[in-house]
DNA sequence: TTGCTATATTTGAATATTCAAATATAATAA
DNA sequence: TTATTATATTTGAATATTCAAATATAGCAA
């Protein structure tokens, strides 16, 4: 039952599974930046950068523009939003239940 | 910009990229199944099966219910599926763009 | 051409994840 | 009690991922 499909599904999963590519797909949320706009909202330095945009232009959630010597980043698919809002509700919920589960703890 | 919020988000993508663990959540699509029988469903061994179940609970994946000796394992919120078919349409779009860049490459 | 700016790729060490085997636990039955 | 069945945990080696530094490339301007 580990079939291709499942290990595609986790190479899609687990590329959204690093907070700096989580933070560059939020970054792209309002419009296309560059690298170097990208470095400045997201903090991190030029190669750790390239290399996970790297990632997510091989699993296309990127696509990237050249505009002279700078290049432009922007998203492939804008559901892609729908899809990380309806994560968020999701572990939302299932934060919730370790709150939960801490709180019974402490009153037992 | 390496938030804690971004942090928890990956690890919870993290947790959905691996093929066993999908397959896992695939066969509770129709309800509980006890560990045996997910042995039998996924082809993976016991071993295997309870280290990937014990990460699916530590994210509030799945609970577990323990019936006299045997143990009920069952997804957490229900929504998890709409979430999953939700990113295979996204997958999908995204796999048919790498395959229109191959027949691209091939006509040229 | 040279030099400069923006970005990408390569490399190797540090770290994390996975796997398989062995061992442990918990409930029950004999 | 011992044995059995179902499941969980631990361990260490194999593998994959990440990071930081160094190097490479591409476009443009002087």
């Amino acid at each position: 039952m580990d079939s291709p499909l499942h290990r595609y599904k986790a190479e899609f999963f687990k590329t959204l599974g690093h907070p700096l590519r989580l933070a560059i797909l939020d970054a792209l949320r309002s419009g296309p930046l560059s690298v170097t706009e990208l470095q400045a909202v997201t903090k991190a330095d030029q190669s750790m950068l390239s290399q996970h945009l790297s990632r997510l232009r091989n699993m296309n959630f990127v696509t990237a523009r050249r505009e002279a010597t700078t290049i432009f980043y922007q998203v492939h698919d804008q559901e892609i939003y729908q899809f990380l809002d309806l994560a968020r509700q999701i572990y939302g919920r299932q934060l919730k239940r370790s709150e939960d589960i801490l709180t019974e703890l402490n009153q037992a």
